[in-house]
This record gives structure tokens, sequence and C-alpha cells, in this order.
RNA sequence: GCGGGUGUCGCCAAGCGGUUAAGGCCCCUGGUUGUGGUCCAGGUAUACGUGGGUUCGAUUCCCAUCACUCGCCCCA
């Protein structure tokens, strides 16, 4: 026998009983995002290599190691890691830098990371997300945040909280780096091996490690100080006040976390997070981040256009609607059966495509099967009722009668 | 890249050295039933991931391998 071919690890496919949270997510979000003026964009879903080199940075694991990379005709391409690189570029090619400020996008779509899968964590996964170009406003980061919980709340979900910090700019990460770095240095022996192996590496995220004695001596180190590079004319330390502050007005509960430092190399001051409560949630396991984003300021001047700020967040759709209370399909069935106990004709037919027509004019909401199955008419019942239909029709003497199977 | 878990019919799941390898669900057929819900009878299926080894004998033990899964890393 051939060997089976099965799907490509950490791929999923996704059957019509799942497609309908599918489905209900993205009705949700579009008619959202219309509402609040964002313009859907849809870009391709492998780029030229150089793009994510640039726009994400050669040093993060993204790029490092988990890209989708091929050559083609010498052209060095890979499957799009995430979304923002290529919305951006898009942005600039198409001329919108010249469009009226802001720009608003918002995008979906798969992304590919050669990474092991876990739960909630696919090498196929699907992003939703949104990118606001051409201001530098705290207001305008808080509305991109109000958005993101605009729409979890839409879809129901609790047990929200959102993490958010300001992590400067690249020159202000350097520095606070080497700080970082010197103040750690002599407690280094105290530390557990993780953190004296990402100390070289990554020092930011030893701050997130879990061992009670790193965390200690992690407690003061906080990378606030070193916010030196201002957003546009405002002092970081203000803006930040002024979108916490913004916030707690529309009753988006917020934590600083001072520890939410790392995320890709262009963010420059805001960045958050959105977390749920994942206990006991199938399919989520540790993870319980949904929703990510921030500021990245640089990054279209870094792909080589004018230099044009811009704020935005993804949120991951697999872990989303794991989170999701189960949705049913509660439209009602009817179910059509061609004819009474007598075999049909072709004018039985005829007659039980046309009442099946009838119906559906009559009742657009509600799903009406027609039985093409020939088989025995109490087949059909039998059928129709494991189908859970609400009720049948089937013509006797002439006349099309409905019955209903109540339980 | 590094750890852990699991692999028996489409799905769930017994068996743990010698079995015709249970059972349930689903599916199909026939019957019963107030033309369907219940119930009864029957039927279909190349089911022990793969390759070695131990043994008179392996689904059951050992090794390897593959696949899936969970966790670390990192992230959505």
């Amino acid at each position: 026998m051939a060997e089976k071919i099965q799907k490509p690890k950490g791929t999923q496919d996704l059957l019509p009983e799942a497609t309908i949270a599918w489905q209900h997510v993205e009705t949700t979000a579009r008619q959202l995002f219309a509402s609040w003026g964002y313009g859907e964009i849809r870009t391709p879903i492998f780029e030229d290599t150089a793009l994510f080199l640039r726009g994400v940075g050669e040093t993060t694991d993204i790029v490092h190691k988990e890209m989708y990379r091929f050559e083609k005709s010498e052209r060095d391409l890979c499957l799009r890691p995430e979304g923002t690189a290529g919305v951006v570029r898009a942005f600039m090619e198409a001329g919108l830098s010249r469009a009226s400020k802001p720009v608003k996008l918002w995008y979906t779509g798969p992304m590919f990371r050669y990474e092991r899968p876990q739960a909630g964590r696919y090498r196929q996964f699907h992003q939703l997300g949104v990118e606001v170009f051409g201001l530098a406003t705290p207001e305008t980061d808080v509305e991109v945040i109000a958005l993101a919980w605009q729409l979890l709340e839409s879809l129901g979900l609790k047990g929200l909280t959102l993490h958010l910090n300001d992590i400067g700019t690249a020159s202000d990460r350097t520095a606070f780096r080497a700080k970082l770095q010197e103040h750690l240095r002599p407690l280094l022996p105290q530390l557990c091996k993780t953190c004296q192996h990402r100390f070289d590496e990554n020092p930011f995220r030893m701050l997130d490690c879990k061992v009670p004695a790193c965390q200690a001596a992690y407690e003061s180190v906080y990378i606030d100080d070193f916010l030196k590079t201002p957003w546009t004319g405002i002092d970081s330390q203000a803006a930040f006040t002024r979108i916490t502050t913004l916030l707690s007005a529309l009753n988006i509960p917020w934590v600083q976390n001072h520890k939410l430092v790392r995320g890709l190399d262009y963010y420059t001051h805001t960045v958050f997070e959105i977390t749920a409560n994942t206990d006991g949630v199938d399919g989520m396991g540790t993870i319980n981040t949904v929703c990510g984003g921030g500021r990245y300021n640089g990054l279209v001047e870094t792909l080589g256009g004018e230099p044009t700020p811009g704020v935005g967040w993804a949120l991951g759709l697999e872990r989303l609607i794991a989170l999701l209370p189960k949705h049913e399909d509660s439209s009602p069935l009817m179910v059509v059966l061609p004819s009474g106990n007598d075999g049909s004709s072709p004018q039985d037919w005829a007659s039980a495509y046309q009442q099946a027509k009838t119906l559906r004019q009559q009742h657009p909401t509600a799903t009406i099967l027609l039985d093409t199955s020939n088989r025995a008419f109490k087949k059909q019942m039998e059928a129709a009722d494991k189908r859970g239909a609400s009720s049948v029709w089937f013509q006797r003497d002439g006349e099309w009668q409905q019955k209903l199977l109540g339980r």
C-alpha cells in the first residue's frame, strides 16, 4: 500500500465544525474595522528575504532560524513570518506615504515560522493585525489598543490583561543593555544557568526569569531611566503617562510591565501585550499572550521609505479561537424529502427542488437540505432526525406538508 | 536545537508473552415503533506505526526509527 501522506508538521486542517468559529471572528473583525475606518490590505505570502532581514532584524530568532527560506531564479525569497514588514513594504510601494495621514490598515492571513509546534503554536498560523501610519501621538497608541480591546470584548473574551511598557529607541536600549550587564556582572555567579547563558546573548530576557534568586537581583533594574530619546516634542515619561491616563479613562485595565523589553527590533517606545487567563483552556498550554504590538517609528525609514511613524498590533487567531466560548450553529435546519412513500417521478423531483427554493426564500437564515439519496423514505426520515433537523417537508397527495421533529 | 509522553478499526478503547485481538460510537441492512426519536437483530473494516532483536511463540519484553503530542528556547 502506498504510504499515507499527512499534513506537514505544525499545520492544521480546519473542518467545517471548526471554521464556524473562524468565520465568526472574521466577520466580527471585518465589521469593527470598517466602522473604525480601517481599510483592508492584502499582501503576498512570500516576500524578498531582505525585507525581513532588514525589517524584523537579523538577530531575532524569527529571522535567524525560523524562516521558510528558498531560492527561485536567483531570488532569495521566504514565507512571511509576520505581517508588519510586508504591510510597510506595500505602504511604501503604493506611494501611500503621500496619502493624507493617518493611513489605517488591517490585514489577516497565514504566517510561517519553522519551529517546534506546541499547544497554541503552529508552523503555519494566522494573524489578524492593524497598522496605523503617520501619527506619533500617544493618543494614536491608545486608539490602536482600544481597537484591539474592543475586538476581544466583542468576541466575548473575559479575563484579559493589558501589559504595557515604554522600551525607548534602539539607542536607548543599547545604553540600557550596557548598564544592565554592568550591573549584573558581579551577581552572575549567583544566577541560574539559563540567566548566565542569556547574559551575553540577550540580557533583556533575564528579566523574565522565574527563579526567585534571579528575580531579586533584577528588582531595581528598570529601563525607564534610559529613555532619553523623546517622542516628537514630548518627553517619554510624559507620553507614557498620557497613554495610561487615557486608558484608565476608557476603563481598559492596564499594568505596566517593566520586564516587557523583548520584542522585535523595530519597536520604539510603546510595546504591549494582551494576555488571557488560560487555566483550563484546551489547546493553549502554557501560552497566554493573545495579542502583541507596539510603536515602530523607525521601521519605514529602515526599509527605505520616508521617515514615517507607525503603530500596530497582531493577534494570533489560533490562540484567540482556543479561548472563545464554543460557538454553535443555531440556525434551524429543514429537510425536503422528494416524495411520500411512493417512488419519485421526475415531476416529483422538480417539485422538490422548487419547494426547497421556496423555503430558502422564505427562511433566509435557515438551512434547507434536499435529500437526494434516493433511499427508502424511512431512511431519509432517520437521516433528517440524526442531523438534528427541526422539521421535514414531504409531498403527500400532491401537497407539500411540514412535519415537525420535536424531541 | 534540547527534554518528557503516546502510538491497537474512521473515533474512543480493552488486552500486557500463546486470544477467532473484546467492547462502545459512527456507518450500512432488516425488524419494531403513532411514516422519525426508543428498542432488537445482523453487517462492513487490510486495526496492533515501521525495522530489527530476545523467545518454541510477541500486540504484549528489549533496541532503533518514524509520526503525533506536551514542555524549554522564542513568540501571535
